[in-house]
DNA sequence: TAGATTGTTAATCGATTAACAATC
DNA sequence: TAGATTGTTAATCGATTAACAATC
């Protein structure tokens, strides 16, 4: 099926319309246009119908895409059928709001452990799960084999925890901690969220548009 | 100053710089050459010369570049000695991790509110700020001008809020909601943080990984 | 001066957009 | 069939990389 190997920038537009479809799929819409999504979207029609076409034809000439279908189809090439399983370290603020917050279940993932350092919050529920001790981190792992690591402690300990875990054999990080671990391992997936480079861009945006007025 | 107009793309770059030459001037390193922090930083020579020539020339034929220097230049590019006044809607998990876990004063903002529409947790104190019902926000904003606002509310709620906020004269969003804001409103600054979509995105990395095996 | 490294131009690469023949 | 819209190729645009002369 799939002609071209889809690039990055590709996959990063997948969950966008993903959610569109959702949104589509939910209003009882049964086709769309390659048009008619990117006035909906803000794109070009060339752009949508160029990165479906990565995948291989969803599409009917002179109909356009069946909304239901063309959901689960970008819903399976990103994996969200799967139920990798996942833990949080570090269980602050972050930690806390990530582990009740999203919804993993729906993005292709379990939550099954949350962990911290600090011995004043373990057994603390979150999610219906206790809090655990950084220290049993090893027993859990090689029983409940985790796939990845949510990392929402700081800079400083990045390192040694993330080191810890890719010897214990995980297999990816969704890292918030502003350590970049890529460079550090570059065989293993690591999605990166640093909500502070997001908002030193979104100071330069805010900037920029205040100079112009 | 600036010789070209600097891409979006160039300007995401600059917050990984930052964070690369912080680092370097509190180890006490004083010159750098586009060749060592390109190794570093896992990025071409080349493309590090490129971007910071957009802005001209910080650097030194034969020397390198001064590193407090242009750490101080690329702050100044995006807008870090500003104090943009910041307030939070939404007091959930996310938006107190936000309030309490970002350091605001060093990336251009300055957080001067909180607002939620739980009557249950208004009062509560975060930061030393009391969490505000959301039906003071006019009253608030008459007084106070806040330059922008973060959104950490569920997507039902955010086309309203936004509204709101607009009609008041906020000049920027920094968007942790689902709901695509720039689409309604293209003439102010919006960054979005869409933790679902790099969820997402994350699952496919995993499962591309895991495939290859 | 000689060596190092920038600033900058040119070449390459990749991503987006436009165009249109294929076909439902 | 005629109209609509895809799939796909070609053209354009922008971003990255390579090369090198300028110069500290």
């Amino acid at each position: 099926m799939a002609r071209h190997d889809a690039s990055m920038s590709v996959i990063k537009r997948l969950p966008r319309y993903y959610r569109f479809l959702s949104d589509l799929k939910s209003k009882g819409v049964v086709r769309v246009s390659s048009r008619e999504l990117s006035e909906k979207m803000g794109l070009t029609a060339s752009q949508i119908r160029q990165d479906f076409n990565c995948f291989g034809g969803f599409g009917q000439q002179g109909y356009g895409y069946n909304v239901t279908q063309l959901h689960e189809e970008i819903g399976s090439i990103l994996g969200l059928n799967f139920r990798f399983k996942a833990i949080i370290v570090g269980a602050g603020n972050l930690g806390r709001a990530i582990a009740t917050h999203m919804s993993f279940e729906h993005r292709g993932f379990k939550l099954i452990g949350i962990f911290d350092n600090k011995e004043s919050v373990t057994g603390q529920i979150i999610k219906g799960m206790p809090i655990r001790h950084i220290s049993g981190l090893e027993d859990f792992f090689n029983e409940n084999k985790p796939d990845v690591a949510i990392l929402c402690i700081p800079y400083n300990a990045a390192p040694e925890v993330a080191k810890q875990l890719v010897d214990l054999g995980i297999k990816g990080f969704w890292n918030f901690s502003h350590y970049d671990l890529a460079l550090q391992y570059p065989q293993i997936p690591v999605e990166n969220v640093h909500l502070s480079d997001s908002l030193m861009t979104f100071c330069y945006k805010v900037k920029q548009a205040t100079e112009n007025e």
